[in-house]
DNA sequence: CCTGCCCCATA
DNA sequence: GTATGGGGCAGGA
């Protein structure tokens, strides 16, 4: 199609920068001080921010690096209030106040400053400036062209796209794509189905009531767009959000209107006429003159050869301003004509003008494109750098603040982020931009004189801190790290508490949970190619392991600048999957806040009496001492009974027992169950094998090992829970591992008595009542369990009744414990096999008992059933709240694997939804207590339970709120159809407390 | 000294 | 039948 103005269409060598005005001049009125011209005091301030901008923008572009700079810019302005808008609603940015009045002048000052930088002025009667820039940006778009949309507009992040990117000129932030997904959890495209149920409170869009951004982003996430929700808006759970979605219907389709940009205007300036002009050095130096805007005077005439003391400063009329000495006003400074003509354009460039059509943006383009740039980017090392003086690690801070983000990492003396001390710190701006900072390297081994003197030229620790905590603490800085709650907790043993933040091993788990490991090394395999430095080759393994300290300065800055660079590599390709993956919710609502709330638990730790754990000790010893003679004694030898060979060896070899089950590897099971039913059969050996086993583990795992893990300082136990170590969403614990402490006999309960409260303090349990059965009896459905739970029944008890008709009153507790493990094992994707050795039956009679309960609940058969189609269809699976786990294999042929898998993607969505349930209830808990003026700690949690420390005086208060932050957990985000129960108690220590 | 295996503690 | 972490043993480096 013939282009009917005949201008040179773009090619996707061009840079369009579009800048818009009339936002720039309110937002610079007010945020920058008030300044005026010194000769007469006409008001100036926004122009001068103003001049300064434009210069820096067609000096540099969006960036500093060359090739850059814009070919195409222009300044956008609104023409005058009404537009078309106020037809579809009267109301709109009706609210707005009067500029005030020492702006009102400087609105024609910059248009004037506009055409002495020889740049378009583009204002049309009945547009917005925002309509202008979404017409201009999406035609350049087309031609392939990159565009810079120069604004603090939040409206206009939804023209944002792979090759269209914004910057906050006020702030110096560049915005792309995943920072719409952080503005409107929703993809660029979704943005104006998010405001059109959210409203703008500032521009008068009205909305629908009730809903803002983050209700709004869910059900656009859930719903796709306005019209769907809108259509099912009956399906809505929450009455009132269900009635105004439906009453406000017309009101949410007005307002997509309103927010909606025009890109079709007819423009009276082609795109293709925006071309950049060479700058008019005197037209420009004659207007800053007049302004007295020195420096920039000075700057201008440097850059383009023009005599400062020839040119005369500008004379025009300024509307709004009357001068002191109240003269008529002379325009000397010739207009720029706003139709002039293109620049040049050389024909080679302009042949190519059907640029390639890069498509509708969509999300997984941007994400797409930013693996394919991570894989092939080359990692350089050239471009890292030690910093040793306060003066460069002062840039390095400046240029993180210029960007508004930076990639962060620790370097310290131990994997404990409780007791590691700080031995550097490395940062990177940019892919192969990354520095170390050392800070506390001392002199290796190799003097008998003790040594480890600090190598001399390293910024002092304190120095580097405080020119480093305004950063790492600054709203406006996104801290981006793998792992990051080993770093905050670490910062925190130093005063720091960095935010905000971003975690890539968090990015990773939310996008791919069940695809693979989330460490730093995998993800740098996986998505950049690229093999990091082992920790290893730096600090040696196993005996000859040295502490980072002793690390030679350039091996550790040539490793930790690269964790540095490698993090901001893996941000950049996996932040922007957020949006495409629709997962941007569950990374904020369920991953990311819940970091500093875990950090802060393993900072509490826990108490654990030592005396006591040591009593046990002996205890068990002694038991395992006595149970040992009479073993050797009955086997008629001495062997290891730790050794499940040698054991094996004795039970069916020696004394010829009939062996049982066999192991992966053909050795003949030793385990409880085999014993368990040897010692049915009447033999005496292996249930005093199954006894000293029980003492055994008791006291390697328990009482010998947790006063390890006591804290010299604290005198705690810190544990560390691992945020992305399962495929359901739960959180792991380890070293020490406190979600297994024992509960079932009555010697490991001994155990969990040593986990006491401080002096004054109780230890304050609550747990989940059957969180996993009622979360599938939502899923799935089923009528009779959500009335059982309603009613508060014994839920194994009408399970019973309902499959064997026998009332609940006065049932034998061997049909309960029956229907007790089926229900566990629906949960656990039930299969006959696991039935009968769960309760010791055949497989035929387990099989019987399945199909029993399938036809009295035939709703979970169905479940079960849309839950494996699912997963072999899309190979994950989700939780209520829209967690993924994924199941890459379950296509397998393999028959056993693939029914593992199966039972897997069953299981995933129940636990899975339990625990995100859990994680919603931890991240509200600090708040809810401090606002209550509550001083309770939480300090642990096993799964379904949580558990707080707590003054004795105010353990009755505190019951109450825990219960009810638990209990509405889901909530605003879900509402259960069966209701959630919290049973909490204190006492001094867990075990009683539990 | 590292790794795989077995066994077992929890939800 | 689901999800973990950890200790001790045994075998190969």
């Amino acid at each position: 199609m013939p282009n009917e103005s005949n201008a040179p269409t773009l090619t996707t060598d061009d840079h369009l920068i579009l800048v818009d005005g009339s936002t720039f001049i309110f937002r610079a009125y007010h945020a920058l001080p008030p300044l005026t011209r010194k000769s007469d005091g006409l008001p100036v301030g926004a122009v001068s921010g103003f001049c300064n901008m434009l210069w820096k923008l067609l000096q540099e572009g969006l960036t500093p690096e060359p090739g850059d700079e814009p070919t195409h810019m222009a300044v956008i302005f609104d023409h005058s209030a009404k537009t078309f808008r106020n037809e579809i609603y009267p109301e709109y940015k009706a609210h707005r106040p009067e500029p005030p009045e020492d702006l009102i002048p400087q609105f024609g000052l910059i248009r004037e400053a506009t055409r002495a930088f020889s740049v378009h002025c583009i204002e049309q009667e009945g547009f917005e400036a925002d309509d202008l820039i979404a017409t201009y940006a999406r035609q350049a778009e087309k031609a392939g062209a990159r565009v810079t949309i120069a604004s603090g507009d939040k409206d206009l992040m939804q023209l944002l796209g792979p090759k269209v990117g914004m910057i906050d000129t006020m702030k110096g932030k560049i915005f792309g794509v995943e920072d719409v997904a952080e503005k409107f959890g929703v993809t660029p495209d979704k943005v104006i189905e998010v405001q059109a149920l959210a409203g703008d409170s500032v521009d008068n869009v009205p909305g629908v009531p009730g809903i803002g951004l983050k209700t709004a982003a869910q059900l656009i996430q859930e719903y796709g767009d306005l019209e769907t929700l809108l259509s099912k808006a009956e399906e809505i759970k929450q009455p009132k959000r269900r009635q105004n979605l439906i009453e406000f219907a017309d009101q949410a389709r007005i307002s997509k209107q309103l927010v909606t940009l025009k890109e079709d205007v007819p423009l009276d300036v082609p795109l293709g006429a925006l071309a950049v002009e060479t700058l008019d050095g005197p037209k420009a130096v004659a207007f800053l003159k007049a302004m007295e805007f020195n420096t920039l005077t000075r700057r201008v005439a440097e850059k383009t050869g023009a005599d400062t003391a020839e040119v005369e400063a500008a004379e025009f009329e300024i509307k709004g301003w009357d001068t002191p000495d109240g003269k008529g006003r002379v325009m000397n400074s010739a207009p720029a004509d706003q139709n002039s003509k293109p620049a040049e354009r050389s024909s080679s460039e302009s042949s190519h003008g059907s640029a390639p059509d890069t498509g509708p943006w969509t999300p997984d383009a941007l994400a797409d494109s930013r693996a394919e740039e991570a894989r092939t980017q080359k990692i350089d090392t050239s471009g890292y750098e030690t910093v040793m003086d306060l003066e460069r690690l002062k840039e390095w801070v400046a240029d993180a603040f210029e960007r508004g983000y930076v990639a962060v990492d620790t370097e310290t003396t131990s994997l404990d982020a409780m007791q590691a001390e700080l031995v550097g710190v490395s940062l990177a701006t940019e892919p192969g931009k990354a520095c170390y900072i050392p800070l506390a390297h001392v002199e290796g081994e190799g003097d008998l004189l003790g040594g480890g003197g600090l190598i001399p030229g390293q910024i002092r620790l304190e120095d580097a801190l405080d020119v480093l905590k305004p950063m790492l603490e600054a709203p406006s800085v996104l801290k981006i790290a793998q792992n990051l709650k080993y770093d905050w907790l670490v910062l925190k043993r130093y005063g720091i508490e960095v935010a905000p933040f971003d975690d890539t091993m968090l990015l990773s788990y939310t996008v791919d949970a069940g695809k693979g490991g989330n460490g730093m090394d995998e993800l740098s395999q996986r998505w950049l190619g690229h093999a990091p430095i082992p920790f290893k080759e730096v600090a040696g393994s196993g005996k000859s392991m040295v502490t980072f300290d002793k690390v030679p300065i350039e091996r550790a800055s040539a490793y930790a600048a690269e964790d540095a660079d490698v993090t901001l590599r893996l941000w950049r390709v996996l932040k922007p999957r957020l949006a495409g993956d629709h997962m941007a919710t569950v990374y904020e609502t369920l991953e990311r806040p819940l970091v500093p709330v875990l950090a802060r638990m393993e900072e509490r730790g826990a108490s654990v009496d030592r005396q006591m754990l040591s009593r046990l000790s002996g205890e068990f010893a002694q038991g395992m001492a006595r149970l040992e003679s009479e073993i050797h004694e009955l086997a008629g030898e001495s062997f290891n009974i730790g050794s499940p060979k040698q054991l094996g060896d004795i039970l069916f070899g020696k004394m010829g027992l009939p062996g049982g089950k066999k192991t992966k590897t053909g050795a003949w099971s030793t385990s409880v169950s085999v014993l368990d039913d040897l010692a049915a059969e009447g033999h005496e050996l292996p249930s005093r094998i199954v006894e000293w086993r029980q003492l055994s583990k008791l006291k390697s795992t328990y009482s010998d090992a947790l006063p390890g893990y006591i804290h010299p300082e604290t005198k705690r136990v810190h544990t560390s829970y691992s945020l992305a170590a399962t495929t359901t969403g739960r959180l792991s614990s380890s070293e020490p591992n406190l979600q297994n402490i024992p509960v079932r006999t009555e010697e490991g309960r001994k155990i969990r008595k040593a986990f006491v409260a401080d002096k004054g303090h109780k230890l304050l349990s609550a747990d989940y009542s059957q969180i996993e059965l009622r979360v599938l009896a939502h899923m799935a459905d089923i009528p009779q369990l959500k009335q059982a739970f309603e009613d508060g029944l014994d839920i194994h008890a009408m399970t019973a009744s309902e499959m064997f008709g026998v009332p609940v009153k006065d049932m034998d507790p061997m049909v309960r414990r029956r229907a007790k493990a089926i229900n566990f094992g629906i949960i656990y994707g039930i299969s006959a096999f696991g039935l009968a050795a769960q309760l010791g039956i055949s497989r035929g009679e387990a099989g019987d008992y399945i199909k029993t309960y399938f036809e009295r609940f035939p709703g979970i058969r169905d479940y079960m059933e849309a839950t494996k189609k699912f997963v072999h269809e899309n190979g994950y699976v989700r939780t209520i709240f829209g967690r993924k786990a994924h199941y890459p294999e379950v296509n397998t042929k393999n028959p056993n694997m693939r029914s593992f898998l199966e039972r897997a993607a069953i299981n995933a969505p129940i636990q899975g939804s339990a625990a995100d349930i859990i994680r919603r209830a931890m991240i509200r808990m600090e708040d809810r207590l401090a606002t209550s003026k509550l001083s309770a700690r939480m300090l642990l949690q096993v799964h379904d339970e949580l558990i707080f420390e707590v003054p004795d005086d105010e353990v009755e208060k505190t019951i109450p709120l825990v219960k009810d932050v638990m209990e509405k957990a889901p909530e605003p985000a879900v509402q259960l159809s069966v209701p959630l129960q919290v049973d909490a108690r204190a006492a001094d220590n867990w075990d009683e407390a539990h």
